[in-house]
DNA sequence: AATGATCTCAACCGCGAGCAG
DNA sequence: GCTGCTCGCGGTTGAGATCAT
């Protein structure tokens, strides 16, 4: 779709994926597990680049997918989640169970941003759209209509146009979270080893199955990440019942350093109080700023 | 029923991180 | 330390679906 097809692509199928496509992609997935996407294509007899096929099958083919309705919990949880990791979307995705970025990203885009919006709060900065709004007035010469005047006015727009109306109203879009995204959910396998189980899955089938499977994340990947984003994180068990996470039930993996235990405590405190009702928010936010030191 | 506007989401792209040599 | 390759991430696009007139 869209763009011209870079040089490297030419002849290469694009657009969307066919029954038999994806077909032949699953089937050697399952017989040969992940990784390798760019020798995959050839080998599973597909015309598609490696990026299609991993996109493919990490969006949308891997077992343990849950696909649209999402729950008030999981909105909830994505809130949070983004007023915290900005625009993070794997890292958002990693801690809900079955969600995949994309879906996340897009559910974010075409439902949150809205929904937020009319609730008087700005998207991107989680603040109130006034104090937004206020800050704008002043460095920018009064625009006469109101932030309601102006979605109503982007319906009518084309969305080019009407990304630019967003970002006139909000001339500095203020990140809330600084730091560059980094690989969170990639567990690099050397090439040509088989796969090592001493890792967190998210599925055990996956694991049984041998496959370089999606979310295994390293547990010193965890908690490297985690104190990059002031954040709890995923593993272990998960409410069954939700969906959700449960931070109280995951087990650290005894080759973790056991200096590492503060800190590990600090931040399932953290993620059991992110799984809180709204009159926390201060006290989270507060308990966030302490863990960014 | 026809037409245009708007919305949704699967798929694409470029960039940058991490690893191997 | 440098270079090239691979992979993962986030932003963006546009075809098809849905809604409004």
């Amino acid at each position: 779709m869209g763009r011209a097809p870079c040089c490297s692509k030419v002849g290469l199928h694009r657009g969307p994926w066919t029954p038999r496509e994806d077909t032949l992609l699953t089937k050697y997935i399952q017989a040969h597990g992940e990784g390798h996407w760019r020798s995959m294509p050839k080998r599973a007899g597909l015309l598609r680049c490696g990026k299609s096929c991993r996109l493919r099958w990490m969006n949308y083919l891997r077992p343990n997918i849950k696909r649209g309705n999402i729950s008030p919990d999981e909105d909830d949880l994505i809130i949070r989640l983004h007023s915290l990791l900005g625009n993070r979307w794997s890292l958002i995705a990693g801690r809900l169970p079955g969600r995949t970025d994309n879906e996340i990203k897009n559910y974010w885009n075409t439902h949150l941003s809205k929904k937020l919006r009319s609730q008087g709060t700005d998207p991107n900065t989680h603040k109130k759209l006034s104090e937004t709004a206020q800050l704008g007035s002043k460095r920018k010469n009064n625009s006469s209509s109101s932030s309601n005047n102006n979605n109503n006015n982007n319906k009518s727009k084309s969305r080019k146009q009407k990304s630019k109306s967003i970002a006139n109203l909000e001339p500095e879009k203020q990140k809330v979270h600084l730091p560059k995204a980094t690989r969170v959910n990639s567990f690099r396998i050397p090439r040509n080893e088989s796969f090592d189980c001493n890792t967190i899955s998210g599925s055990s089938d996956q694991a049984r199955e041998g496959s370089k499977v999606v979310n295994i994340i390293p547990w010193s990947e965890l908690i490297k990440d985690s104190a990059e984003n002031g954040i709890g994180f995923l593993v272990g068990g998960h409410d069954q019942d939700h969906g959700l996470v449960n931070g109280s039930n995951f087990e650290c993996p005894s080759h973790i350093p056991t200096g590492e235990n503060t800190l590990e405590k600090l931040y399932e405190e953290y993620f059991l109080e992110l799984l809180k009702p709204e009159e926390s928010q201060v006290e989270l936010d507060a308990f966030a700023e302490s863990l960014l030191i």
